[in-house]
DNA sequence: TACATACTGAACCATATAGTTCAGTGTTTA
DNA sequence: TAAACACTGAACTATATGGTTCAGTATGTA
């Protein structure tokens, strides 16, 4: 089996921190594309969308393919595997802290709010 | 049952985007604490540590509290259910846009690269 | 061959991030 | 009351991001 090893998380947190970005995906899960028919899609430069594809590249999402002047964008094929197990482990994490501290937490909220309008 | 609304996922994800923001998640999945604790544990300022809680709590996953000159931080209880949510729905989609095109990308593969060596 | 298409790269702009130092303010404690 | 502690805010630095325009290069087509 190849292995896909996945550039570091925060490349791909990074690159999914932005809402055209995870709109991309969206679209690249629908059909693959151009850098042509995105920047039409998405309202923007070429050169525009080229950065955010190539952020999407870097951190492994998204590969592309130059075939003669077309560049065709795809979903890479190591998917959001490493993404998904941090999320799940620290979802954990977050719900037994709450199991443990519910009460204490009730109980601050009844108290007075730190900074109530800023 | 009182509503956590979360913000946009470009917050969350953007907070995630750093390895001192995901470690002081982790850490507060231990236990809640200062910001002169944190700051200690990851070898940096005070005003340094205070900027990345600043960031975890715009994207709600960190609250914190002062009482008298300590401002305690801990896990928000809105979780990471809405970016697991997205991470899962497009996991899906990667896996189902590769069955598809299982033998497309094979024969891609087979073919010349593109940027050989960049 | 000439024109259109699809991308690419450099340069620029405004704003954000990750960190710092320094000078406070407010709170505890001796 | 004085000193120590915990934080806060302003200001600064260097670098990244998200976008643009403009000037190419390479490819396809009439």
């Amino acid at each position: 089996m190849v292995q896909y090893v996945s550039p570091p998380l925060d490349l791909s947190f990074a690159a999914l921190s932005d809402a055209t970005r995870r709109g991309i995906i969206d679209q690249l899960g629908r059909e693959d594309a151009s850098i042509t028919s995105l920047a039409d899609k998405f309202q923007m430069t070429l050169t525009g969308m080229k950065k955010h594809v190539q952020v999407l590249e870097r951190a492994g999402l998204v590969v592309t393919q130059k075939v003669g002047r077309v560049r065709t964008c795809k979903l890479g094929k190591r998917g959001l595997k490493a993404e998904a197990e941090w999320i799940e482990a620290h979802r954990k994490l977050f719900e037994a802290r709450f199991e443990a501290l519910d009460d204490i937490i009730s109980e601050l909220n009844r108290e007075g709010r730190d900074e109530p309008a800023s």
